[in-house]
DNA sequence: CATGAATGAGAGTTCATTCAT
DNA sequence: GATGAATGAACTCTCATTCAT
């Protein structure tokens, strides 16, 4: 709902309508309307980690890169509106602190990247960067795909190449 | 203000008494909240337009794409709410469509991007997701310098380099 | 308080007040204002319907309409404000078309007149015209009461037997 | 433009807009947008006297009484909106008790009406309510018109000749 | 005397939240 | 624990009126 209304303008009375609950019941299970916020944004980032079940720890870097760069774009093409409301809870000031704490998915870029550079010319580059770079490339070509579903294919090739390619520095 | 309020939520009184004028006045220069909205959004936008007077016409890709890079940059670390506020834009869905036409940086970006890619080995590419990459990038990089305002030399160079580097795909 | 204000002017603000809820419980039982105007509207014509519960079906023309003409001069005279109100609803450009459809009283009025039209020199006239006749003197007399309450006896008979006598047209 | 948007609700910026003078203007030549209500309503009554100048003050009752039937069925079939004005500005509640003198027209309704009930059976009926029901009368047969115009001549004979009978008591 | 930008009280409406049932 | 009517602060927007120019 979020999603369809922009900026989580959607009122609490339609979404316990559209959850088939009375607008008090939805009062009983999240204290506010911020606080459903804040667990909607804890559930989406866990249902994402979740997804990852089947890393593959014992890869070499650019295949575990790439395994959580498809699992990232799989998530998002699967769920169009994820995006959105994840821009949107991002830009809202709404969430509490305590919830940005890293997802199992970030610590992975983030210990992949880290090896990836280690080994190019980037050695003294602030790691925490590189890994938002490489969410910011994704979710730049998820936003593209979304636009052209029928370059899907190119797409998802091409911003993993450009960053992989990139982050190497070569 | 919406910067400080997030999700495009700061009042209309809010707003007109910040600006030191009535209530009322405010709708006599804008027909209504939306309408502000997206003036607001075209004068932004306009106004980076505007930063790009001496662009280096002459100069090889890479000057001409570090000029836009370094202009967009300096935009945003000059107004830091900038980059807040055009996210909430671009979530809110109440900007008209009219507005969201290509600004002159955006073109620019265009144009040298297609250079660069055309000497690389994406040459099939679609230029219009390399542009996004280009912006996703920069967005990225001013995001950490914001968070870690220490760092801004680096994140800048680093920044840039990897985009660089990524799009020849070499 | 239409009647009191004039031009549906109250606010529903006060409107709510004498109600005695809040101002927001008001748009729980009425969409809108506009939505509140049709409501009452029907309302004041459905309950002066429910007045001819023993309308005499088997009385001669004379008394028949001259049922309707009390009851619906009891009915204004007993609700003082009922005119003024139906006044304002009419030429408030407010109503919605299919509140229009004709009461039982008009219904009645129609039945009755065409029997007396029949009667009488004006065969061929437009029914609905002397519908509207009829319905326009008695709403004639009952302002005449209003301001001369002392004349009601006198008023609403001369009223009727105006009307009466001109609709045979002898 | 207040036929048009009901309920006298027409701004007075749209007022002087219309006017083709600034909307301050209007205030220089009416103290107030009640006044200018009034101003409206004396305006109105007074053009309408103003079509009475070749009055038949010789003739019979009968005439002289057709005669202002016809020209107040002239004037509000020439301007439409004049019936919808008329009946908003009464029941506004804005007009100043001072404007609701007498206009010519009802001084000659008066005299008529006095002649033909003293010929009658109604000799002791209140000749102010008389007076009205004729102008209610008119009034109907007017706003009949303007729904049916086709019916015109019939629907102005008819209306006459119902009240005149009536009136009569015969 | 004309102008029209500025004013701000007041309007209709929304919605997160409460609480008696 | 579920319900949904009630709440009222807060919001966007309108408009009669003023007044410096």
């Amino acid at each position: 709902m979020f999603a369809e209304r922009g900026n989580l303008s959607a009122p609490t009375s339609a979404i316990s309508k559209a959850a088939g609950v009375a607008e008090g019941t939805l009062f009983t299970y999240f204290k506010s309307k911020d606080d459903l916020i804040n667990q909607l944004y804890r559930h989406l980032r866990t249902r994402f980690d979740n997804a990852l079940v089947d890393y593959p720890h014992q890869a070499d870097a650019r295949t575990r890169l790439r395994y959580v760069w498809d699992r990232y774009t799989d998530r998002h093409l699967a769920q169009p509106e994820l995006l959105t409301v994840l821009v949107q809870l991002r830009s809202s000031g709404r969430l509490f602190r305590e919830n940005e704490a890293p997802t199992v998915a970030i610590m992975e870029m983030l210990s992949v990247t880290r090896e990836v550079v280690q080994g190019g010319k980037f050695q003294n580059a602030p790691l925490e960067l590189m890994v938002l770079m490489v969410r910011g490339q994704c979710e730049t070509t998820v936003g593209y795909i979304q636009a052209h579903p029928e370059e899907e294919a190119i797409s998802r090739e091409l911003g993993f190449e450009v960053i992989w390619n990139g982050l190497q520095g070569r």
